[in-house]
DNA sequence: AACTCGGGGCA
DNA sequence: TGCCCAGAGTT
């Protein structure tokens, strides 16, 4: 396991690498940013940001969302797949924020997890994209490259992982550092051919040492 | 813990 | 054409 002068290390590596890892998700505010989201599970934010373009000229407030019938916002979505259970899940999310929140997008990871649709990595997500909040949002990036390098144990589930990273980052730190560790995942440690040849964290990297000692 | 939901992108 | 990608909800 790496402690946190050795985390710290990869953290600045990877941020040289990709100096403004930052949100890829296109939104305007906390509203249009939870819908993006909702929309991403399970998808890549590209396929999201060509739905979200006529989605948010078309649908403005959670009450839009609610005017028009299921089978139309399907349709509207229905170019990234699970399209059905997610137009479901926005009315639904909708709903409770004009119940619940007077139409505004609560601020708390334990508030919009809560929200239909809106799991653990939504809600870190949008609480700190959106409010600035302290999170780190584990994703399938961020839990394979946390358990490559060390950062954390193989056999962690997600919640142990987004512990783990919270107990050895700043929390100053949180949100950037999910960034980092997605785009890391995403663009270089890939879950097929992760480019470890080319890697600088190799030397600290224990996954990575043993895939080129099996070379 | 395992299963289901569903498309686009790419070889 | 078939494999790969990416979370939430339910049982």
């Amino acid at each position: 396991m790496l402690n946190k002068k050795q985390i710290r290390y990869c953290l600045d590596e990877i941020a040289k690498m990709f100096p403004n890892a930052e949100c890829e998700l296109e939104h305007a505010n906390p509203f249009e940013l939870v819908i993006a989201v909702v929309l991403s599970a399970q998808c890549t934010d590209a396929l999201v940001n060509k739905v979200t373009k006529d989605l948010f000229k078309k649908y403005q407030t959670p009450e839009d969302y609610l005017q028009v019938p299921l089978e139309e916002l399907q349709n509207d979505i229905k170019s990234i797949g699970l399209f059905r259970n997610k137009a479901k899940n926005i009315q639904k999310l909708c709903k409770s924020l004009i119940e619940e929140y007077g139409g505004e997008v609560p601020h708390s990871k334990e508030e919009l997890i809560k929200l239909a649709g809106v799991g653990r990595k939504t809600a870190n997500v949008v609480a700190s994209v959106a409010f600035g909040e302290p999170a780190i949002a584990v994703d399938t990036h961020v839990e394979r490259v946390s358990k490559r390098l060390g950062i954390c144990k193989w056999k962690d589930s997600v919640l142990e992982v987004e512990e783990t990273l919270m107990k050895k980052v700043p929390k100053e730190e949180w949100s950037v550092t999910h960034h980092r560790l997605i785009f890391f995942g995403r663009y270089h440690c890939k879950a097929k051919n992760p480019n470890c040849p080319e890697c600088p964290l190799l030397d600290i990297c224990r996954e990575g040492q043993k895939r080129m000692k099996d070379r």
